[in-house]
DNA sequence: TTTTGTGTAAACTTAATGTTATCATGGAAA
DNA sequence: TTTCCATGATAACATTAAGTTTACACAAAA
């Protein structure tokens, strides 16, 4: 599960916040910036067209429910998510904020954890091809339960070999190249040697004890029935 | 994926990184040319009007921000790829890299690997003709998967042998002579012997079953029905 | 702490693919 | 018709990529 490129702006006044959150974030591999007010969280979202923006709502220059119902109003932002940051007490904010098109809130005072999960869980449930059950043929992909089926049978993967075989099944018939194959599954700037896929895949066809994956000698490999 | 043909520029006052980034990019088949500081690599630049150039942000003359918001002011840059090579520390750069409309950044120490890989998966990116199946009567050719089909029938073909189908197939009727397929297919550095193409032409007409290679004596050949 | 599972590397084997050498063939020019 | 030459055919050979196995490092679990 690949956070990498994933950019997140977080407007905060506080800069204690700010540290916190861009540390907590950055630690999953997310691109984080920041910004300070109302007004340099909406330049900056211009700027940066993030995939998800974190406002607290009371902030100087203009509140995060101003900032939200600004940037909802843009083509630009209408698919962007919004988590909102709010005291607890005030529920009048959270109503308005979801009136305004935030996709979540947390409220005050933040736990890192919480946030960094809330966080996931919203990329997890937006991003479509993330969650859902792959089926092909007989054979069931679900990487909720992080679990493969074969006829009904269960099949325990390690995660890096689930990874993998979740990419290629992820578009069945299609050729991955092994460059392409390294940097969804292992990261772009992870250096790995050249046969630690060739033992992944073993693994996988190993376990799964069905051929799916196909080799394209000097090209890549492709999962097929 | 031939990468044959796109020209990259590079541009660091670092000798050393100049000759190594060279190095890896020429053995994947691009055209690599060099700068040493911003004013030489606006100049080339527009001399070669390469499909990518690679900036090092901190450079003697123009910054690599420079340079690029100076390019991308002109209609002829709007289109080229520009990737940044920043200090891993020097966040602010990055942030004035996408603002002026890098496509990529990479953080220095470099990775020879890492940047390759990232420049074959920009290239892949923009790429739009890459991956479009050819159609050609009841014959159609998808690179994607690695496969072609006549008449529903599968067949696999080695990976030269896809390669040499597809670039006749990509313009069918048209005749390729030889020395055009050599420095297509297998690049004009490689030297091959002078029967190595009929082995693959004949390698190709006896998989598909079917006469669409035409040869043209003295000439070369050609892809029809 | 020990145990177990996972991921990576290294060394080696196997198989696929690519290339060359050689000779055959068949058509065009002389 | 004969000669020449480009290409076809085939098998041997070379090269390269992938498969396999073992070992080891590391982290999580017991």
């Amino acid at each position: 599960m690949e956070t990498k490129g994933k950019r997140i702006l977080i407007a905060d006044d506080e800069p204690d916040i700010l540290e916190i959150v861009s540390y907590n974030l950055g630690k999953e591999g997310y691109e984080v910036y920041t910004a300070k007010d109302g007004n340099e969280a909406i330049e900056r979202a211009k700027q940066l067209n993030p995939d998800l923006i974190i406002l607290d709502v009371m902030m100087p220059k203009k509140t995060g429910v101003e900032v939200c119902s600004i940037l909802r109003s843009q083509a630009l932002f209408q698919e962007t998510l919004i988590i909102f940051l709010t005291a607890l007490s005030d529920e009048a904010s959270h109503i308005k904020g979801l009136e305004t098109g935030a996709d979540d809130y947390v409220s005050k005072p933040i736990s890192p954890k919480v946030l960094v999960s809330r966080v996931n869980a919203l990329f997890r449930r937006v991003n479509k091809d993330d969650g859902k059950t792959l089926k092909i043929g007989n054979i069931s992909i679900d990487p909720v339960k992080f679990m493969v089926e074969i006829e009904g049978k269960e099949i325990i993967l390690a995660k890096k070999e689930f990874e993998l075989l979740y990419l290629l099944a992820s578009k069945p018939g299609r050729v991955f190249l092994r460059n392409e194959i390294l940097s969804q599954v292992w990261g772009m700037d992870v250096i790995v040697g050249d046969r630690t896929i060739d033992v992944h895949i073993r693994k996988i066809r190993q376990k799964l004890g069905v051929d799916c994956i196909t080799t394209v000698k000097g090209v890549g490999y492709k999962f097929e029935i």
